[in-house]
DNA sequence: CGACATCTAGTAACCGGTTACCTGGCCCGG
DNA sequence: CCGGGCCAGGTAACCGGTTACTAGATGTCG
């Protein structure tokens, strides 16, 4: 009951009246083997349930590693469809994918890309929006070269490239396109106070995405104004908090919100609900990412191509597709969350 | 530039001028070593920036392997919070966790369940409803026995137990109980006409939850009607094609809806806006598994405690709780999909 | 002062595979 | 009839660690 015996390759060579070598370059099927010989030993394999132990093989062998995608965690949506990009295209390559979760933690974040080290992982794949100070990037710096010399490759998914010399590939979504393009969707439609809910100064992609706000507004020839630029976390909670305190505390002098992230509409379209203000007749509001709640809430946002990240960053990784940076195009979705502004 | 010269604990040794032996017990830290040894040693290691070689060890010594999770998808928050259980409870035990996906794929499932036979996992964690025929249990009985010899634990979850003797761990939810409690809650609230949407029959999840359904009906003296069940896959769409389909084609005789999970509730609901009827004003409408959208229908539904899931499925594969089967209770969460019958 | 216990560190076998190299049998041509 | 080539398969080194066993140095006690 206590160590369990199992069954090894001179298991299957001692019944099947052969040596390891041969039950080895039999079960590779490179090599000529006499049919009669492989029948053999496919069956001594069949009888006793043989299965080759991964360590050993990875061991001796120079095999593909496993392809391992690191996130905050797999509970959001918006990660979720990313990591399914990856172990789909993964499974594809014939990789092992390993989905590991650091709940936002920096010190678990290190711990696993050690864990991952160890692993020999073939590819590290890290997603997510983070704060770009000196320390990201050193510690980022240092992850790309010890996983270089362990002869792992580092992607980085949705965040800023380190600086030159850095040995990681970079992928990562047109923030500031996108929200150039739903903003200018709202402004079409005659808004002109359109307050951005959820920037995070700092956090690589929602700068991105204030940039594409501000950028159209320049277009339109409509001056920014800072106090339309509310701060808050890109979560249903943050959003609906930032949006209670503006209520309460300011004039709703804005016809339209751009949320920083489709779970920030939520929040925000239910903090207005509870005022009384209905989306989109009373407001109109504009989301992105386009994750679950966005259709059920009729929600106008941006479409991101999360499960083609995924993907992509795999095939970067194994040198499919070329080494530069690669950004992916998003486009709107219409639902049914703005209203024109009536001229009076 | 082609193949990386890793660090191995020779380099080591040979730079801290002892025998490899030494570095192996400096670095596993049992062993008395000299302070004066551990610190040249521990130089080294820093100097060399050596990574010890986990298929290596894993090789040698008797070491706790990997925790895999194989389920559907990770894109749907049911198997999500699940399977972000799993990673928690996992990484507090010491484990790194492995979560496959198999895209409903009976052969892909087998082909997952034979790596992870050669990754040597410590447990192997199946999650999600299936048809439980008799292919079904010969497989999981195949798979529960090569796992078991290959000294893997084999966990259930949300799935039915094996017939005796098969050597697997089994937890799910109360399925049966929540449903006859959210039943129940329509029932006392005055509906008899209650329609339940999106029955699989054969599926093991949805048969309990109409057993839940109709033995609460029974409760109540209300005669069950086959008439009200529809059948329908667990997803938004099947949930609104099912809906639109039953309003187009039979008489609107019932007061308010069991959804069988909050996906087909979100579905439904979009099929009678469609309609003209609101929720809960024309119709009363209830869902099962409180995942995402359900905070933003406002849907009353049944809370599982997924994460609770993951982490008792981890816990019973170490042996830390009993192995007997484990059911996890559920509570409803009222929300505002529910009105009260007027009498008339 | 010698016998013996204690402490530290080295030697080498082993984990379970892969594969470079070698061997023995057979067929062929000269 | 013999030497070279080919083919199938065996032998053993190696991958990078762990650890049982052993050896040498030191300390202790009678």
């Amino acid at each position: 009951m206590s160590t369990v015996k199992r069954v090894t390759i001179r298991d299957v060579a001692g019944r099947a009246g052969v040596s390891v070598a041969t039950v080895s370059r039999v079960l590779a099927g490179d090599y000529p083997v006499l049919a009669a010989t492989r029948n053999k030993v496919m069956r001594a394999v069949r009888d006793l349930d043989y299965v080759p132990n991964a360590h050993a093989r990875a061991l001796s062998a120079d095999r593909p590693g496993a392809i391992a995608i690191v996130v905050n965690t797999v509970a959001v949506p918006y990660y979720a469809y990313i990591a399914q990009g990856v172990e789909e295209q993964a499974a594809r390559e014939g990789r092992l994918s390993l989905i590991c979760t650091t709940g936002g933690d920096t010190g678990r974040e290190l711990s696993i890309v050690q864990l991952l080290r160890e692993q020999r992982a073939e590819a590290v794949i890290l997603v997510g929006s983070v704060v770009v100070d000196e320390e990201y990037r050193k510690r980022m710096t240092e992850y790309a070269h010890s996983l270089a010399a362990a002869g792992s490759r580092l992607v980085l998914c949705g965040r800023p490239p380190l600086e030159e010399g850095g040995p990681a590939l970079v992928v990562g979504f047109d923030n500031a396109g996108g929200a150039h393009a739903v903003t200018s969707h709202l402004l079409s439609a005659g808004h002109r106070r359109i307050l951005y809910l959820g920037s995070r100064p700092g956090h690589s992609t929602s700068d991105s995405r204030v940039a594409g706000y501000r950028s159209a507004l320049a277009g339109y020839g409509v001056a920014a104004d800072p106090t339309l630029e509310v701060e808050g976390e890109f979560s249903r909670a943050a959003g609906y908090a930032a949006m209670t305190t503006r209520l309460s505390s300011g004039p709703v002098d804005f016809t339209a919100i751009f949320a920083g992230n489709d779970l920030v509409a939520a929040g925000a379209i239910q903090a207005l609900r509870e005022r009384g203000l209905r989306v989109p007749d009373d407001m109109s509001i504009v989301g992105y990412d386009d994750v679950p709640p966005s259709v059920d809430l009729g929600l106008t946002t941006v479409h991101l191509p999360h499960d083609e990240l995924g993907r992509t960053a795999v095939r970067m990784a194994l040198g499919r597709d070329g080494s530069g940076p690669t950004v992916l195009g998003t486009h709107i979705v219409v639902r049914d969350s703005v209203r024109p502004i009536t001229v009076r």
